[in-house]
DNA sequence: GTATAACCCCGGTTCTCCACTTGGGATTGC
DNA sequence: GCAATCCCAAGTGGAGAACCGGGGTTATAC
């Protein structure tokens, strides 16, 4: 579960949105990927996928935009994360192999690790990391005085 | 910190060595790739790199081969894969980036999980995999009867 | 001292994935 | 109708993983 472009790009645009669900208006790509200086044809793919796993819902046509389904802290860090990295993947790739009992050993201790982290991006939630953002700059912004 | 061919091929590797520990002769690559069934000259790649971090040794010349340097029960996992997944690449991309408040704040939990998972790792030595082997060995013999 | 069995170094190849781009088409608000 | 916006699909360039191969160098056995 390592942190990729790609998902932190997500993290980003979902922290946009969360900024934006109180007034219920949809936010435009071109907006997000401005503010957070992403390529914005590239987060349109990535909103794409947050759409077709329900964490994001879009309204097409003049005026539209994303917006998010649910209120940023019901939305879990895994969630996203595991979204955009695509986790059938190695589901796939556990399942296919034939292991010899090395192999296997191997790959228990691995998945204890992975459950490991996994319970850290569990414990956080988009609203979780707003409230760190804000509280991050309020730091910033007493050392500058 | 993912589990790929590279870092499997390595720890399968060490616990032919391990087997041989006690005993105090080197074990050859041919040996280990053919137990194990990974392509010799690419375990010889592996193996180098497990000698420059000092995981191993090598005895040059006729009846030559690796062997461990240190106790099976002295080397973590953590240590193994951190050493064959190069862990200074990621060192290098966290101090090398200007980064925004946002992406710190989400460096920081990735941080964290990333700990999580390093301490599992951490957890274990090459002892307990080769004990956990054996006990799964067992297990499957009963089963077989 | 010479053959041999091993390690050592370096470069190339194939394949997959990531990050990103490009070129369209469909839908809505005005 | 038309501009703004999302939607779909394909392609590109670079990096790294998993190998393969050649040509050394070093140490042991005899």
């Amino acid at each position: 579960m390592e942190l990729s472009c790609k998902s932190e790009y997500a993290l980003l645009a979902l922290l946009e949105l969360a900024a934006q669900f109180n007034c219920g208006e949809p936010l435009q790509i071109r907006q997000i990927a401005k503010r957070q200086e992403i390529p914005d044809r590239y987060l349109e793919q990535l909103l794409a996928t947050l759409r077709r796993s329900g964490i994001v819902r879009s309204q097409r046509g003049a005026k539209g935009g994303y917006l998010l389904t649910r209120e940023p802290w019901k939305i879990t860090l895994l969630e996203i994360v595991s979204c955009i990295e695509g986790l059938d993947k190695r589901q796939a790739e556990v399942n296919s192999a034939p292991r010899t009992v090395e192999g296997n050993v191997v790959l228990d201790i691995w998945q204890e690790a992975r459950e490991a982290s996994e319970t850290i991006l569990k414990s956080y939630t988009l609203q979780d990391l707003a409230d760190r953002r804000d509280a991050q700059r309020q730091l910033d912004l007493m050392y500058y005085i």
